[in-house]
DNA sequence: CTATACCGAATGAATATTCATTCTTTGCTT
DNA sequence: AAGCAAAGAATGAATATTCATTCGGTATAG
């Protein structure tokens, strides 16, 4: 559908050139489509990104949870989750520029963003289970989950700017880190 | 003095707005010059956001060295450059989310870059000190970096997203967090 | 009197968006 | 099955807007 083949143009030219630097008229040519075509399928611009953060916010989700879902342990939980952060981002080195670039930009609208924390909440969840039951060293929610998302980044970062300084050790070693520093005792 | 004038609005508006949002129309009146004063002083738009990029790196070096200086431990030092950097950019929210919004950008060109970097390139050695002494766990310096600074980011994020949230005891405690983490054994 | 700071209307390029028109598909009627 | 509306997609030239930058000029200080 020539719907989907705009916003995969938005996508890669977005997160390779800006958003600011990717007018409709080369969103189009991309994507082999006319420019009023994309006025046929999105109100303006905006929308293309808000639908785009959304699509990935939801993939990025369903990822996620498989992981948390095959765990048995908070531990085993813990090292799959950030596996699968790691991993979805790695492979989606577009979405990952593309999200990072536009999450904290009046682009994408709160109800947006509110829709798209539906599909991993459960992270909130699991995190919070594992603070009331001891698990997990006393610190607010939120701030353990940026933490923990901010490891899972650095890591990400790293792969991206050099594909092979991430090996299997590495990232064994930055889930360790990360899980000694959350932990209790 | 006039350019002063302008720096200020600039740094106001984008990061309250995002630099595509900012036209230097705009930059003017909030600084109340004239457009054309805007161009006797600088050559572009970038390079106003080069040098505010630049004036906030400086400023940020100078108060996290103060930091290092004054510490005789390197826990100590671990505390106190996490301390500086958070109160750094606690304190000075609009220059943290102009970094944070321009700092990835073709915006801020390679020789700004370099140039920021050494107002805080003692931070890496400081690292690289305590990873060569065993000290610190062994990893990559400039993973070490991104987790250090993406751990300090997380509570500053918390800090300016709900301004009551974060008191001594919860900086004390991501502190510890980070260290436990980093330290051997 | 010269140089520096300042002014702001005017310019032109870039860009998002519109819209009149054409093509394609769908599904209904006979 | 053939004919035929009507809806849905797609087109791209034209329009309207936004914006960085220029430039001809005025004030001011040394």
């Amino acid at each position: 559908m020539k719907k989907n083949a705009i916003l995969n143009s938005a996508l890669e030219l977005i997160s390779e050139r800006g958003v600011h630097n990717t007018p409709m008229s080369k969103v189009a040519k991309n994507a082999n489509v006319a420019v009023g075509t994309i006025y046929h399928h999105f109100e303006n611009k905006n929308e293309i990104l808000n639908e785009l953060y959304l699509q990935i916010k939801k993939e990025f989700g369903e990822c996620t949870r498989k992981a948390l879902d095959k765990s048995e342990t908070p531990k085993e939980a813990f090292a799959e989750i950030f596996k699968a952060v790691y991993s979805y981002y790695a492979n989606n080195p577009l979405k990952f520029n593309f999200t990072e670039q536009v999450a904290h930009t009046p682009i994408i609208t709160d109800q947006t963003k509110v829709k798209a924390q539906q599909y991993y909440r459960f992270i909130g969840e699991y995190i919070q289970e594992n603070l009331d039951n001891g698990t997990f060293r006393s610190l607010p929610l939120d701030l353990f989950g940026q933490l923990y998302y901010g490891n899972v980044k650095a890591l990400i970062q790293m792969k991206l700017s050099d594909n092979n300084r991430v090996d299997e050790t590495v990232l064994e070693e930055a889930i360790h880190t990360s899980w000694i520093s959350f932990v209790n005792r």
